[in-house]
DNA sequence: CATTGAAAGGCACGACCGTTCGGTTTATTC
DNA sequence: GAATAAACCGAACGGTCGTGCCTTTCAATG
């Protein structure tokens, strides 16, 4: 029998050119948002036809779930892998953090995932469920990683995890948004002193007992 | 002489539709952005012809800048105006927070001018500097009334104005989001919660002499 | 009532969009 | 080298967009 490496070609082709495709997709969706992608800017941007491009993923909302799933990736890579790698609790929530904020300042320009989340919110399909998946997992990894501080006795007990996570995400949130909108370059110092106020607020010592 | 009385009919005709159209604008943009806007979809809610409400603004973007301006004034309505007239610091600083929560809150959709500052946060021009003029002014109105409350001794004198009101903002966006992204309805009191304890961290008690 | 100027509509243009289709090039297999 | 399949391209379609031009409606004035 020789039927034994049939796709082994078929495998390599098409899909290196389609990740050049969604790394330059993902280039342009980070100034302009996954609304900001066309067939047509794609296409120039990677050196191609419109059709050529278009055949590789079948749609435009095709197109966008994958630059998104890249961007989610990227997130992942850069924020959570490291993060588990160390002591659950209040180290892991430390590293979240900090690496959140290296890497929002690692990009020249937005976070795809928040841009689609502003972009998609009131407009129901596959793109909207994806972001929100992937929002709702960052918020539960904050969560949970507040839990297990709580639990552990690194802060103070009375506390609740949600909340905690709830005021971690504002962080993240205005950090990206004085890097990104405001253009000001003490964003990551602020979001770093606003975290370690946050956590100094909530630690077992500074309790009193209200 | 009898030309006392000239433009008085020349300023309720227009001026009456052309506001009926920034208001009917308004909705459309608080789901969709001001990107959301066309001429064509604000002329049929509004129930005119596109070259009937183009004749009012000359632009599309024209047309932006007047809905962005009906959105800012809402919110200094709502926000701003009534917290201005308790007094400065701390009772202030309480009011405008407590403010936004409600007035987000009672948004059926979006806030227009968040939503904008994602939307144009990498494309230049007047409707990008609008959106920048008012966040600055929003921003620097937190900063003020914390930093009056410093001065007055309401609030731990070692602390950063500029940090505070970076950390009111974060409560702003996290809110804002948890409300429209994740359409959570605890989100409002996560936000007051937030502010709670962001001014117990800064009263002078807690000062723990780090 | 006639006149005038503002307000709104009708219509078409050029540009860009996502998508389709048929043909051409390129790579892989026998 | 012939055959087959994948990859890619060029052109076009239908649609929406902002905008300009011209006409019609309408309210106010003399």
């Amino acid at each position: 029998m020789k039927t034994q490496n049939i796709q082994v070609t078929s495998f390599t082709k098409g899909a290196a050119t389609r990740d050049a495709i969604v790394r330059a997709a993902l280039q342009l969706a980070e100034t302009g948002g996954l609304e900001g992608l066309s067939i047509g800017n794609v296409a120039e941007r990677v050196g191609m036809s419109k059709s050529g491009v278009f055949a590789h993923f079948g749609s435009r909302e095709d197109l966008q779930l994958a630059v998104l799933k890249a961007a989610t990736e990227n997130f992942s890579q850069a924020v959570f892998y490291p993060a588990i790698k160390l002591k659950r609790g209040l180290p892991r929530l430390r590293a979240i953090l900090e690496n959140m904020v290296e890497f929002y300042k690692s990009l020249a320009n937005g976070c795809v995932i928040l841009s689609a989340s502003h972009e998609f919110d009131d407009q129901p399909g596959p793109v909207r469920d994806a972001v929100l998946a992937y929002l709702r997992q960052l918020r539960s990894e904050l969560v949970r990683a507040a839990r297990y501080a709580l639990e552990a006795g690194e802060l103070d007990q009375q506390l609740d995890a949600e909340q905690l996570g709830f005021e971690c995400f504002g962080i993240f949130l205005v950090v990206h948004h004085d890097l990104r909108t405001l253009r000001d370059p003490d964003s990551a110092a602020r979001g770093r002193e606003a975290f370690m106020r946050l956590l100094q607020r909530c630690s077992v010592n500074s309790n009193q007992t209200e």
